[in-house]
DNA sequence: GTCTATAGGAAGATAGAC
DNA sequence: GTCTATCTTCCTATAGAC
């Protein structure tokens, strides 16, 4: 077999293993049992177990990176759009919420490992990068205008969404976490300019 | 020395390095060079390793509890109370950044290490509790009234301090992360009766 | 490319003198 | 209570046959 689909076959092996058990437990003997390969092919693909771990963090980020893209979801008007993409990030959440932690684990992980926490920054600069284009596109293709800086506001929205993700993950309570969702989406159209809000009991027009 | 007291020193020398290297870094033979200890004195304080980081987070939480309840700054208006309570927390984050990136790591060890998952989850619902009791207080003290339930309310919040202090740590820029607190903050004020707020640019009475 | 065998080291934990 | 010395286990990484 190639080494360069050995490495793939190994990556994904201790992708499944930090999913399951902690980056932490993801031992070199741990990956190669999971993947059913010998301890020796490990190093004959990769030269140290910092390689893998490298190939892994960017899996997973460019994983979540393209993930983060797809969710602009155009909508007829800017309240759609922003509901529609709010959703289909916390859909993932909620289909997939070992990877998200796992995620949280390769950041701190990668922040703490010397020559990596470049890319644990360049991350999270990334999240927010996907939230200013789809902030770009709505007020472009729906002329509508943001009555707050983009910037701010899409630093708000990554910020928001990590922070009720990773408490999604340690609380659960599923409709708690949407009813939360909801009304951080609701905060979001605030700021687009013709609509005037108020919270949700006693809604005017 | 009494053991108390060496437990003590062992739990602040323990705090310093996971602090400065990381919890993965803090072997019991950094943490004894730390306090300036033989090796054997930590197994005589603590029968494992675990005790240690189980004291290590109790003192943490412990620590980040109290000072959540302590953010309770009162103001006269509700506005001066949460925007007081919203910066008594953000300067502590500006101050103390590693000990707040030390409370994310000890969450996720503590998730991936049997037993200890427990301590984290409660860690997070005493957070929303805390600011749940901010909630409360500022409701009745001031007889204003929220449009939304409170435990969304707190849920929000505790979310977005959470997941904005993670984005600041590995971001910077301490006058973006501002804004967008000085936004969130803008925000929960909406939640309040009787107020009717517009963002920024084209604020209205 | 893949295997078995092992080097070399660091981790947590213990033994027993003082 | 504290020390030095040591045990056991598990890790990453390498050597060398096939």
């Amino acid at each position: 077999m190639p080494a360069a689909q050995r490495r793939e076959q190994l990556v994904d092996a201790a992708i499944r293993v930090m999913t399951r058990e902690g980056v932490a437990q993801a031992t070199t003997r741990a990956i190669v049992a999971e993947a059913d390969v010998s301890l020796s092919v490990f190093h004959y693909c990769f030269a140290a177990k910092q390689d893998l771990i490298e190939a892994v963090i960017d899996s997973i980020m460019e994983h979540a990176s393209a993930r983060a893209m797809a969710t602009i979801a155009p909508g007829a008007t800017a309240e759609e759009a922003i509901r529609g993409a709010f959703q289909a990030y916390w859909d993932h959440v909620i289909a997939e919420p070992e990877e998200h932690l796992l995620t949280y684990e390769l950041t701190q992980y990668a922040l703490r490992t010397p020559g990596f926490d470049a890319i644990a920054r360049r991350q999270y600069g990334r999240y927010a990068g996907a939230i200013l284009t789809f902030l770009d596109q709505l007020t472009t293709s729906l002329e509508v205008e943001l009555r707050t800086p983009p910037e701010v506001l899409a630093r708000y929205v990554a910020s928001l969404l990590d922070g009720l993700t990773l408490n999604y993950l340690l609380l659960g309570d599923t409709d708690g976490a949407q009813a939360v969702l909801d009304t951080a989406a609701d905060h979001v159209i605030t700021h687009i300019t013709g609509r005037l809000w108020v919270p949700s009991t006693t809604r005017q027009s």
